[in-house]
DNA sequence: TTCTAAATGAGAATGAGTTTCAATTACAAT
DNA sequence: ATTGTAATTGAAACTCATTCTCATTTAGAA
């Protein structure tokens, strides 16, 4: 993982006055350990598998601070835990979600970006984030009929 | 609320080979008694006040079947509890929700609806059903500076 | 009217996420 | 280097929405 996201990540916790701990550095660094959705058990559980553990209140209640600094960004896939992916590895994108087996696609789409800054300026709305999620069914599972 | 749609709901309720209870006819005519969005336990205690009783139980069932069925859909607000909205009333809508004082703003924009389905198309997806929430500030909270 | 599978209600169970609190620790001040 | 202390942590208790269980009731076919 980049070495500069790691010292931004430091910079962002002595400008906010928080300490630096193993157990943040260790979160931090799974979560960008690959650019994949996760859930917060799956970071508890992928951090005890590699003799990392840290405990689950420290994953959620580092997970929320990561959101709120911005390393990280929650997505609405359906499903009843939270998703998060890592923000700075990538850009900006929209979600496909099929219904069958689960695959998730990314997509990014400028001109529905601009229709959606159009519609909040008609409603004075001041947009801070936006999830676009659409279900279906993909390619192959359209193929095993049903 | 219209008597033909109670109708299609109990012929819906035969073809499928469920029983026409009481109990979901209530259900069906609270759902349907105001074009708002609701979660289930509104529903619950709505009914409750009006002494037409129904278990929780029964509430979370008879909303399942009402979305299988397609009366009803399931809103992410990106609250706590599933939100949910009648669907037969009213036609399709976005929507834009304030995280300050929680006020909803429904849209909805042709222009969004063809990008998707051009993008569907590009990636061989066949979609059923999504779902675009914006995050942010309405007019009013924009004022009440913070 | 009878029969039976479906539906119901009450409350227990589940599961994701949060809170509590005593013990630990980062790090600023000495 | 040591100390003091507020922030952080882990473990376990707790929440709260939702689902499940199961004994009882009931819609509706026979």
């Amino acid at each position: 993982m980049d070495k500069a996201l790691l010292e931004k990540f430091k910079d962002t916790l002595h400008m906010n006055g928080m300490k630096c701990t193993p157990a943040r550095l260790l979160i931090f660094k799974e979560v960008y350990s690959s650019p994949e959705h996760f859930d917060a058990d799956e970071i508890y559980f992928r951090m005890r598998r590699e003799k990392k553990s840290v405990s689950r209140a420290t994953v959620y209640r580092t997970l929320d601070l990561l959101v709120e600094n911005g390393f990280v960004s929650k997505v609405n896939v359906g499903a009843s835990q939270v998703h998060f992916e890592n923000t700075l590895a990538q850009k900006h994108h929209e979600h496909l979600v099929c219904t069958q087996c689960g695959k998730i696609i990314e997509f990014s789409n400028d001109m529905i970006e601009k229709q959606q800054d159009k519609i909040c300026k008609e409603f004075g709305f001041f947009p801070t984030k936006h999830n676009l999620i659409i279900f279906g069914l993909c390619d192959k599972c359209q193929l095993r009929h049903n």
